[in-house]
RNA sequence: GGGCGAUUAGCUCAGCUGGCUAGAGCGCUGCCUUCACACGGCAGAGGUCACAGGUUCAAGUCCUGUAUCGCCCACCA
């Protein structure tokens, strides 16, 4: 039964009511039993602590555009959600909420932390996952999987064992990048290089034995390090210091004794050619100290300030210190200048504290081994990203990948199963919590009290989710899995280290194609975040404009792996076109009291099909094309596009319009018929549109009662395009659609004239209307009444012999020439300066034409199609000047 | 230092395999509150496609270089 419509849909009620119903009829569940073709998605798991952005609804929206289109297809979609329990990011808004209350994780300790954690995650973990679903998102939610669940755990834990014991992973210290406000190593990625004003200081360390004049000038951008100095290194082919070699300098302010020696490391050309060798505090240095069997000294705490080894600058922070120093030895006439330097500076990704590399013993997984078939997989084309170009990014990352740091000294995150016996040192990985030693027998046994990276879980999810290791018919089913949609920034955290474990664990591929989406901006180009406070929250659009707004706009504005940019005003875009929609639906319904057709089997009579008719079922064709080959090449804003200009232009602003002349009149048949092919049309377009907004489809597929063929709009077909001879037998002939196209053109025209006379609605015109060809006029003469009702004209007269009077204004349509006989409404001048500017134009046109086809080369060496296609158009171009000039001179006799 | 992307209407952007008479949305101007929709209709104004060379019958599109902006990667202190 067809329910009637308020003039604008209420959003937030039909979305909660449709997306429970969905959920009651467990329309987003997969099915491992039903087989069939698979179509898989993993969601990139949002932080569960987070809250939904603007990147998240892009994201997802991709996602659900492209789940729900397949489902519709008629493939088994299934689209896992979960979420990540995001290591450190979440410790730290834990660890900001205790101190609200006055106290530290210390104070807590670990296990009681640990169990806030929890609480915490138990109270907001669902915040995301609901938002999710206020967005439209139609994952199976039954399956929902959360990092830290038990089954994922027993993958992290297979996984690590299974690397360890391959010898895959090992510990050691090495100089690791270090957070010192979080307390913990970071791997290479979770540094963040941002470009930063410093200082190159110029730092005179006095020679052993020689006068006050006797030094050597070193530079370094961090001073405090120098504390840490154990030697002094010159380039051996650097001639002004060759005698340097072997000799002794004193280390400022700390006196420490100081060898100067030689590698090839140090770079004569940079600073002063000498460097100060610091191998607990950087990389380089750390290389180079074990070159020369230098021993390290670390001049710091975990949280950056001095230890006792910084002698009078203990206790002190290392900006302090720095601050401190540099006096010291500017005093000490020991500060030879300062130059300002701009370098990359590592920060935390996760609070943004300066990184401090930082020498300590932390684990690590060997990458080469795993990154081999990872580049393999992308090079022979089993897995493709789109767009083309991040192929090269994953490319040279993985060519060039150096071990990842995979321990962290927080509490919240898996810890490492790696065990050792107090009695005989011996250590070993394990996946329960063993009692006794299987070296000694002996039952003193430490955990080691490090967790993982949070990304050593997610890099298992394609699998993970599916309970792997145990094998069971979902994993069999659902894997490998096929898009994977996300954002460039973590391809190397998580995509490429998928794709190595994915390889690694289950022997295959982890999904086939990689699609790369922009990132979201504001409109002055700035990336959106919470703390530039830029960000628009989607949430609140959703409740001012409505899910399948943002939806829909969003996907407008999201060209193919550019950066999109937003604003509130960009949104109302999905939100017109709703309504738009909606009052097509409207419409229609006021003409129709119940709905008895079948939406993909079209009922309507191929033997009273007007050019109309056929017209915009061939344009609904090729838009169901468009729509289809643009999804595939992931180009969601031209599938957008062509829906939006379907639904808008083609469908509402012609055909509607054309039906009123039916609906209308009193031809009961034709009237019937043309509800059918309205009904059909519209139906179909609904289903096209349905992954890009999917509650006002769901609702108008009720609303119109779609639903008695199918029950959810998100289980009826996705149209098919039928090819040209598909439709000829079904009575849809391609030369109606010139015919219709070429009668729109005139109807412009027309009314181009009727605007340029500023003639009012009310006033009533004949037009005269010249046809091109005796086809034409053929075609027109049984269609007048269209083109008359479009008009709004009092007549239409079809004369091929009309010759126009004086000052008859005209316009030249692809179907004919139109006349407007006037008497006395005209404006000569204005008409004239219109008249001339446009003859203007055209004789350029002509002018440029005329010059090609002059050029014998053109003539020779263009496709006959293209030379054809200019003949043409100089053919049409001449005829139009010389109407313009008719008309110019007619209206100047007119004036004179 | 290396790489990638962008530069097209006032704004935000399309323009895919060269044939373009350069498009859309928003904004702007004029007319229209006509019985689906003013979140609407009809019409209009607005562009030396960043710049300089080159290839070609033909360049917004391909090549080379320059400039500006943005992003990513990188252990020169």
């Amino acid at each position: 039964m067809n329910r009637e419509l308020e003039k604008h849909p209420d959003p937030a009620e039909l979305e909660r009511r449709w997306y429970s119903w969905w959920m009651e009829k467990g329309l987003f569940e997969g099915d491992e039993t039903a087989g069939g073709d698979p179509y898989t998605i993993v969601i990139p798991p949002p932080n569960v602590t987070g809250i939904l952005h603007m990147g998240h609804a892009l994201n997802s929206t991709i996602q659900d555009v492209l789940i729900r289109w397949q489902r519709m297809k008629g493939r088994n979609a299934l689209w896992v959600p979960g979420t990540d329990h995001a290591g450190i990011a979440t410790q730290n808004v834990v660890e900001k909420a205790l101190a609200k209350e006055g106290i530290t994780r210390d104070d807590l300790g670990r296990e009681a932390f640990v169990e806030r954690v929890w609480a915490w995650r138990e109270q907001y973990g669902s915040t995301i996952v609901n938002q999710l679903k206020m967005l439209g998102a139609s994952c199976d939610w039954g399956r929902t999987r959360f990092t830290m669940d038990e089954g994922l755990s027993d993958a992290v834990l297979e996984v690590f064992v299974r690397l360890y014991d391959k010898g895959l992973i090992y510990k050691g210290n090495y100089i690791i990048n270090w957070c010192p406000r979080c307390r913990t190593a970071l791997s290479d990625e979770e540094s963040e290089h941002q470009d930063t004003n410093g200082h190159l200081w110029y730092i005179r360390y006095p020679i052993q034995g020689g006068t006050s004049k006797d030094y050597v000038t070193v530079a370094t951008t961090r001073p405090e390090t120098m504390l840490g100095d154990v030697a002094v290194a010159v380039n051996p082919r650097d001639e002004r210091y060759r005698g340097l070699i072997g000799k002794t300098v004193i280390l400022p302010v700390i006196e420490r004794e100081l060898a100067v020696i030689e590698d090839d490391f140090v770079d004569p050309e940079f600073g002063t050619g000498v460097v100060k060798v610091t191998p607990a505090h950087d990389p380089n240095d750390f290389e180079l100290g074990q070159r020369h069997d230098l021993s390290p000294l670390n001049v710091m705490n975990e949280d950056a300030t001095m230890n006792s080894a910084a002698g009078q600058y203990e206790g002190q922070s290392r900006e302090t210190c720095r601050e401190n120093l540099v006096a010291d030895l500017e005093r000490l006439g020991l500060l030879d200048r300062t130059e300002d330097h701009r370098h990359a500076v590592g920060h935390c990704y996760r609070c943004d504290t300066v990184v401090e590399p930082r020498l300590s013993p932390q684990w690590f997984v060997k990458m080469k081994p795993l990154a081999r078939p990872a580049i393999d997989a992308v090079k022979d084309g089993r897995i493709k990203f789109v767009p083309e170009r991040w192929t090269k990014v994953y490319l040279d990352w993985l060519e060039n990948i150096r071990d990842w740091c995979i321990s962290r000294q927080i509490w919240w995150g898996h810890r490492i199963p790696v065990f050792s016996c107090q009695d005989c040192n011996h250590s070993w990985a394990a996946k329960g919590s063993p009692t006794t030693c299987p070296s000694c027998g002996g039952s003193k046994i430490q955990q080691d009290p490090d967790v993982l990276d949070t990304w050593f879980s997610s890099w298992l999810w394609p699998f993970s989710v599916f309970d792997w290791p145990r094998d069971n018919e979902s994993l069999k089913l659902y894997y490998p899995t096929q898009t994977l949609t996300t954002a460039s920034e973590i391809i190397f955290f998580w995509v490429a280290r998928m794709i190595m474990s994915g390889l690694e664990f289950m022997g295959d591929i982890p999904f086939s194609e990689v699609y790369i989406h922009g990132t979201v901006r504001d409109d002055d180009g700035l990336k959106m975040s919470k703390s530039l406070g830029n960000s628009i929250d989607p949430l609140e659009i959703i409740e001012k404009y409505s899910a399948d707004s943002l939806r829909f706009s969003l996907m407008m504005l999201t060209a193919t792996g550019q950066d999109v940019y937003v604003s509130d005003e960009k949104f109302k875009t999905g939100r017109n076109f709703g309504t738009k929609i909606w009052n097509a639906a409207r419409f229609m319904n006021m003409h129709t009291n119940e709905f008895s057709g079948s939406v993909h089997e079209p009922k309507f009579d191929i033997e009273l099909l007007s050019p109309d008719d056929q017209h915009i079922l061939i344009k609904l064709h090729k838009t169901a094309e468009e729509c289809e080959e643009n999804l595939v090449k992931f180009r969601l804003n031209d599938a957008a596009k062509s829906l939006y200009e379907f639904f808008w232009h083609q469908y509402c602003d012609w055909y509607v319009e054309y039906s009123k002349e039916i609906l209308y009149g009193d031809d009961e048949a034709r009237k019937e018929n043309t509800l059918l092919i309205m009904h059909h049309v519209f139906s179909s377009a609904l289903r096209l549109l349905h992954p890009f907004m999917p509650f006002l489809t769901e609702e108008l597929w009720h609303a119109m009662g779609y639903n008695t063929v199918h029950e959810s709009i998100m289980i009826a077909p996705f149209p098919v395009a039928l090819k040209a001879s598909q439709l000829k037998s079904g009575g849809v002939h391609a030369a109606a659609e010139s015919y219709v196209d070429a009668k729109h053109d005139l109807i412009r025209e027309a009314r181009i004239l009727r605007a340029n006379y500023n003639l009012t609605p009310s006033q009533k015109v004949n037009y005269i209307v010249k046809p091109a060809s005796d086809e034409l006029a053929q075609r027109l003469m049984s269609d007048q009444h269209s083109v008359a009702t479009l008009l709004k004209a009092e007549s239409i007269t079809v004369d091929s012999e009309y010759e126009p009077d004086r000052a008859t204004p005209g316009g030249l349509s692809r179907l004919g020439h139109v006349y407007m006989p006037l008497e006395s409404l005209i404006d000569i001048e204005k008409e004239l300066g219109r008249l001339n500017r446009q003859i203007a134009k055209v004789g350029e046109q002509l002018d440029k034409v005329t010059r090609k086809l002059d050029n014998m080369d053109f003539v020779n060496r263009a496709p006959a199609t293209v030379v054809e296609h200019e003949k043409e158009r100089k053919k049409g171009l001449l005829e139009e000047h010389e109407k313009l000039q008719q008309l110019i001179d007619m209206l100047s006799d007119n004036s004179s």
